[in-house]
DNA sequence: TTCTTTAATCAAATCAATTTTCATACAGTA
DNA sequence: TACTGTATGAAAATTGATTTGATTAAAGAA
């Protein structure tokens, strides 16, 4: 499966004439075995930690193609800077974020997704993407505060 | 109507015991003018149009403070900067972003709204603010692009 | 293999948006 | 009017992200 994947990016590659360097391969690798959210930054550490050295700059290029060919979503978390998530097998989902513990929660609501697409029909708007964040507190916070 | 904000923002100043200055008014005044969806920058900019010197600093103090109260609504549009609305006798609404020519389109849809409520009942989360943006291509747009 | 071309890398500089600092000015109230 | 503490502006600092420029290394050709 992570085969495939990286048969995927290898093709992109060729076809945009990109080099398949070892970073790139570094990076995607890193990437597969994410399950949560994560920002480029911490993505950097992780792979500091495990001993490879690959500078911000490398991570954040390749987050960009990744991005463009669907490996990883970007997603706007209620913070100033971008978090990805691995969205290899996956479809696309909504996230609830807890502003108390900093919790994602995904979902999927398939009669929210299907009045977007109405709602873009009636306007004629061709939907590209499209992204939904409802922050609040979550179960295990939300006895905690005073809301 | 205004009037009713004015006294809105200056109990709630008085209740946290900062002060109603000058600037403070100037910039509430600029954005109750304010129909479309502008940055900090934006706003500043005019205001020094107008002969009226703020500086940047507080323009980004005030905004906070007016999206504390409801006054503004702070949007993510696909930029990397935050985007305000003046709220003022509006309701919450979605957001189609044109990826050609940064037009911003409004709507609600009541189910979408519904769904969203019921998502969180399930999931035991207490929704505080929701968001959600369609990018894509508008009625104008569209056609000129090879989608 | 080796050569050649062209893209990729790193570290550092830069950028844009936003936030903070700190000395000074001013609003609210005693 | 005087006092206290918050607000202000200009500049510096911070943050996340992008670019630069010299060097390295893929990928394909010979």
């Amino acid at each position: 499966m992570s085969e495939a994947v990286l048969n995927q990016f290898r093709s992109y590659l060729r076809k945009e004439r990109l080099k398949f360097t070892n970073e790139r391969e570094i990076i995607l690798t890193e990437v597969l075995k994410r399950r949560d959210h994560f920002d480029a930054d911490e993505l950097a550490a992780d792979l500091r930690n495990d001993g490879l050295k690959v500078s911000r700059a490398t991570v954040y290029r390749t987050l960009d193609i990744l991005y463009e060919i669907g490996v990883v979503n970007k997603a706007t978390l209620g913070h100033k800077h971008n978090h990805y998530e691995n969205m290899v097998g996956r479809k696309h989902h909504d996230h609830l974020v807890c502003l108390n513990c900093d919790k994602v929660i995904e979902f999927v609501d398939d009669e929210i997704e299907n009045k977007q697409v109405e709602v873009c029909k009636k306007l004629g708007f061709v939907m590209k993407r499209h992204t939904l964040q409802i922050f609040g507190y979550c179960s295990h916070c939300a006895p905690l505060m005073d809301n």
